[in-house]
DNA sequence: CCGAAATTAGGACATACGTCCTATTTCAGA
DNA sequence: TCTGAAATAGGACGTATGTCCTAATTTCGG
């Protein structure tokens, strides 16, 4: 563990408070406080809320690939790995009930302010669904695996929605085990049809 | 068809500014000069933003009431009038692939501006909601219906929230097709262990 | 046709925000 | 210890925005 400098204390500040309060919503000042440092020293590490934006992206998308990694090396098995996602819903449920995902919300915003950023945002959504495809062709759907990782994102996407709206964290827990049945099933009728082809 | 006053048209701008741009990031001048009318003329129909914001959540509560009506008049067999809703993520594709869901994405801004009206906009979704279990619990899933209203609610969420990260149509319409598809076969099953029960 | 009420116009004002600049402090290397 | 670069502080500036006020214009019942 390196030592944290004032940059990734400022990143890491505005990481949060554009989660919480959304990118526009938040002003330097916000952040600035955040760290307990003045405006003028934020000046001197970022000189545009621009620049923040993509050091957030970027500070994310790191955390995403450690993440993703990490499953990687703790399940031997790909479905293990696709439940560890979808189980995010639950580890951070509370954080979902108050702000929804991370990821969703901030290329809904952006797409809404047509930021240039974009694009790096939708990188954040391509992370998981390039990784959640690999697990899927690893259990044999080969033709389906991006369907597949398409379908899981979105559902999830939904619950995070939902569940923010109305506060219903049974509603997570609920849609989870069912998103679970549904890969049992779902990869076990693609397994069968794949062997059939031997 | 009534005669459309200035008003109605401030919301009728407001409404379309809301969904394309975010609440926060469309301003009074924005809205007048849709209109083409004066900030003065403006200010005299509403005082404050969370004013306008009130009377287009609730121009949009009419509005889909005035929607739900329609299916409830249009078709004969609760399955369809399901559908129907399903289907709006296709009639309203081009609008979902640049704004995301125009409920979603409201509920969504005002959650992270932890704005008072946040309650209004859920009112929303619980006009969906409630509708949807009105529609299952004709099919005969009297104890499922808020469970699946609710699942097809996040469904169609993760679909608009998707289509709109990657601009994929093709997407839309295959997930719609699934959807479909479940509600064939899961009302089925439902229906026939009602059918049980005689 | 008149006068009061409703409506419209356009500017005033305070505030907040992003951006920029300069002065001061910290600190590593010579 | 000296020096120059890195880092920090705090204020200046222009613009945008929400809100408010007053004057002009339109509408419409009597």
């Amino acid at each position: 563990m390196t030592a944290m400098t004032t940059r990734d204390h400022i990143v890491a500040a505005a990481n949060q408070l554009f989660y919480r309060q959304g990118y526009e919503h938040t002003s330097f000042a916000d952040i600035a406080g955040a760290v307990q440092i003045s405006r003028g020293n934020f000046y001197y590490h970022f000189r545009t809320k621009d620049e923040i934006l993509d050091a957030v992206i970027g500070a994310r998308m790191a955390e995403t690939q450690a993440m993703l990694d990490g499953w990687e090396a703790e399940s031997e098995s790909p479905a293990d790995r696709i439940r560890s996602f979808i189980k995010i819903l639950i580890a951070n449920r509370t954080d979902i009930k108050r702000f929804g995902c991370p990821v969703g919300t901030l290329t809904t915003e952006l797409a809404k302010l047509n930021h240039p950023s974009q694009a790096g945002a939708t990188e954040l959504f391509s992370l998981f669904r390039t990784w959640l495809s690999t697990q899927f062709r690893a259990l044999g759907c080969e033709k389906d695996a991006d369907r597949f990782a398409m379908h899981v994102l979105a559902r999830s996407q939904g619950v995070a929605t939902l569940a923010s709206a109305f506060g219903d964290e049974k509603f997570i827990r609920r849609e989870v085990g069912e998103m679970c049945d549904w890969l049992a099933t779902t990869t076990a009728a693609a397994a069968s049809i794949e062997q059939e082809k031997d």
